[in-house]
DNA sequence: CCGATTAGATTACGGCCAGCATCTAATGGC
DNA sequence: GCCATTAGATGCTGGCCGTAATCTAATCGG
């Protein structure tokens, strides 16, 4: 296949982006290839770096991308509805889909101070420290459960973990 | 070289999986190789096959290695001093010789279930949380804390939610 | 409507990894 | 003191990875 409209080529990055921004929250950044994330948008690995300058720079969009999407679903949730979507089992278990800071908290811990993932990861955190009412302790409790929870799951404690998370922030 | 005396082999077992403890801390699970662990012990890596069955056998060990001395050092402390100690930017940058549940969440969140590293895993947590009083919010906490701190290592938050944790649990 | 541009496909390269087969030499039971 | 055992070294394999050069065909500006 040759090229593609404007409009086609800015939608397959944007696809790009999106599909990558689920994959490296289910199986992190190490345990998805640049070939997967460009499969299952259907397109081949070669493209990809037509659209972008390596695999660290599609890391560093798909953080952003992540926040992105949890600012706008914010908007619209008060604290205790907020609350009981985030620790519920359901958030556990598709990560995908769930808050970037938990998602990707593994993933950041190693990558190299001044990197634009880093960035973008720090600002969503403040993000959500002032949801909070600049409860940075909240916060921490808020993702560590969920990290436990799902380091844990399948075995008896991770529901648990979940529910006390829930009492001490409700 | 030949063959060692068998209280040498044991000596190198366990130090492949002392090293193995530290660095899949520091690096990630992913991030080392099996290669890299025996040339930090002094051996060449096609020896590691005589001592285990896999990396994931060696992970297993790892996991069980890094609660087992945490089990230690939590004997001879009281609560003031061990949060003092936990929530410190000494801690936050060693993460070698740090928190196992800390430094092994983003790593457990994905292997999957029915697994022996899972396992210590989880049994490592409920000596957190017995420690801690039965308080698994109080856990989750502090492991959140020490997470997001390693996550935005470098900018001016990283401090802060290491503070306000302390301040929410003392 | 033509030709320069460009998105994506194809193919290849260099590097690294887990795992294993084979060799080597020291051990430790007899 | 012999020799079967075995820890570790060496070297290979098959696979996957990120990256890039090249090819192809469709677009879009002039």
């Amino acid at each position: 296949m040759g090229r593609v409209s404007q409009a086609q080529a800015q939608e397959n990055r944007k696809r790009i982006v999106e599909t990558a921004a689920r994959l490296f929250r289910e199986r992190g950044v190490a345990g998805v290839s640049v070939a997967d994330v460009m499969a299952e948008v259907g397109l081949t690995h070669g493209g990809f770096y037509k659209q972008f300058a390596s695999k660290e720079a599609l890391v560093a969009e798909a953080v952003g991308q992540a926040f992105d999407e949890l600012r706008g679903k914010l908007g619209g949730l008060d604290r205790a509805t907020f609350l009981d979507e985030y620790l519920s089992p359901a958030h556990r278990d598709d990560p995908g889909a769930g808050c970037p800071a938990a998602g990707f908290s593994g993933d950041m811990a190693r990558e190299d101070e001044g990197n634009a993932a880093l960035a973008a990861y720090a600002s969503g955190i403040d993000l959500y420290a002032r949801w909070l009412g600049d409860d940075l302790a909240a916060v921490s409790t808020l993702v560590g459960a969920m990290v436990l929870a799902r380091a844990t799951a399948g075995t008896e404690i991770s529901d648990r973990i979940l529910a006390a998370a829930k009492a001490a922030l409700a």
